[in-house]
DNA sequence: TTAATTTGTTAGACTTATTTAACAAATTTA
DNA sequence: TAAATTTGTTAAATAAGTCTAACAAATTAA
């Protein structure tokens, strides 16, 4: 963990850092080159980049060699990709947004939401993943049939538990 | 409806146009200074964006008058408010965060979320707001126990549902 | 109705992130 | 290995959004 908590790294030095630690995953070894295409800038821009990452400990990048995270650097990066992940499964997964937009948003997103959000958000999803029998809540299924149709349908737990109220 | 739809305007420009429609709510004119204020930041910030917003055809400003939001600029900032509300309310109300983080967290994306974000995050607010027999649904209290504890309890109603087949 | 205070404006500077253009190093290929 | 190509670097320019500082207009108080 680094001593430092708070690198107040803007969205786009985030989104440097997140795709640096993309790449490696892939590459192994991550250049100039490979961040320009991903990200879509000129190589100039990310020279810029790794340059004030550099300043603040966050890559290592020496002339014309590769481009590597430090700890911090990748313990950055993680969180990113922590918070994005989370963030499309819950746009795509629970409110059925299209991945394309999904995407987008989660990208976007990432850079700002908050520890307690992402904690939050987390649990969230891991309370719907399964209940304890292991099935998908039902509530999900009755939601996305009301995406669909604009009409809420009769809970059919709720309709047992009335009825059996009713015997009584 | 505006015709132009994409002003592409930049979170800072949506947060101008948003808070002087928050002012003109509370005071009916508003004034630099209460932009100013309200914002945090300097009149002659201030004085820059509201330059750029008015030759965007978003806001009126005369030397030392009023500010005004055109229709343009109203409908933005009903816009933002919107999806600021929205996100406020499913942060607070379904994820329990607490209100001064969740007021940060949506003043942020607020500015970031997709029109099909928006749409269906109103769609489950709806959904869980009540379901046909105007009750809350029993899974968020089920989840609420879940954020306090950690531990999933039973679903009562699925516990019934099983009870009933196993009579059968 | 002057003087003091508040409010608004302007010009110029700074920061962040980008670009273009020129050039330099590294790599490929002939 | 020399030439061609790709990749990386630098300097200078641009744009957005902010600030400070100096000043101007409007308002309030004496």
């Amino acid at each position: 963990m680094s001593i430092i908590e708070n690198k107040n790294l803007s969205s786009n030095m985030e989104d440097y850092l997140e795709k640096i630690a993309a790449l490696k995953k892939e590459n192994d070894v991550v250049r100039v080159r490979d961040i320009s295409q991903l990200l879509g800038v000129k190589s100039s821009s990310v020279n810029a980049a790794l340059k004030s990452l550099s300043k603040k400990g966050l890559v290592e990048h020496e002339k014309y060699g590769y481009v590597k995270l430090t700890s911090d650097g990748e313990e950055i990066a993680y969180k990113v990709q922590s918070r994005h992940d989370i963030l499309l499964k819950f746009l795509t997964k629970i409110l059925s947004i299209d991945d394309d937009v999904a995407l987008q948003d989660a990208c976007k997103m990432e850079h700002t939401i908050s520890k307690q959000t992402f904690t939050k958000l987390t649990k969230f999803m891991q309370f719907v993943e399964t209940d304890l029998d292991g099935n998908k809540p039902e509530w999900l299924k009755r939601f996305k049939h009301y995406l669909k149709t604009g009409r809420k349908i009769r809970c059919k737990m709720r309709k047992l538990a009335t009825e059996k109220n009713n015997r009584r």
